[in-house]
DNA sequence: CTGTAGATCTTCT
DNA sequence: GAAGATCTACAGG
């Protein structure tokens, strides 16, 4: 009987941003902080025709700036694409990866420190769940694409992020995903997800 | 169920 | 020219 974490209290599919908005100020803080934190928080997002989907996060990685070597930024490393990376907290990081998969970062910490949270996976209700199990996955399914890159979350640009109503989450700690290349900084402890949840990336 | 090819943009050698 | 913070389809055992 392998079932999925019960939700305490179910997301309120409101068709407008709840009171649970989480600030600016909410990322400036440590990275992996944040990145733990965001584990059963909702990412949320206003589709096209209006409609506003909640996504359960389930996953997350930490990636902590230029002593990183699996950073984009590591050793300061300052391109068009990473530029956004040393912004204010609370910007959204939308970079494509392989030549066809846009992956979700949302940048922390203070401005000029090149540090983001990836977005590995969400649960999404109503729907199968594997549909948001993985981060290219999420993005395709919420419509996060460039348009997004360089913004910051809030409901102007239809992207936000709004506090987890559940009071104990059962967080597992792991080696981060896809960055055998690091060397050491491969074995850091810096993914983060639901422990035993089905949405959780292969 | 495991392994691998292919898609094809950005950055670095 | 090569490889990457990935995913899917398909071949083979």
């Amino acid at each position: 009987m392998q079932k999925s974490p019960t939700v305490l209290v179910a997301p309120k599919n409101l068709p407008e941003p709840s009171n649970l908005m989480l600030d600016h100020a909410w990322f400036k803080r440590p990275t992996a902080v944040v990145a733990a934190d965001l584990i059963g928080c909702y990412l949320c997002r206003r589709m096209e025709d209006g409609e506003i989907v909640r996504a359960m996060i389930t996953e997350t990685e930490a990636y902590l700036g230029i002593g990183d070597a699996g950073c984009h930024a590591f050793e300061g490393r300052h391109t068009p694409r990473t530029s956004v990376m040393y912004k204010e907290a609370g910007t959204i990081y939308v970079y494509l990866i392989y030549g066809l998969h846009y992956l979700l970062n949302i940048v922390t910490t203070e401005i000029g420190q090149p540090e983001a949270v990836l977005i590995r996976a969400v649960h999404i209700e109503n729907e199968p769940i594997r549909t948001g199990a993985g981060p290219a996955k999420l993005t395709k399914y919420l419509h996060v694409d460039k348009r997004l890159n360089n913004h910051l979350l809030g409901e102007t640009v239809g992207l936000w992020v709004e506090n987890k109503v559940q009071d104990s989450v059962p967080v597992s700690v792991a080696k981060r995903v896809g960055i055998d290349y690091a060397g050491d900084a491969a074995h850091w402890l810096l993914r983060f997800y639901w422990t035993g949840h089905g949405s959780v990336s292969k």
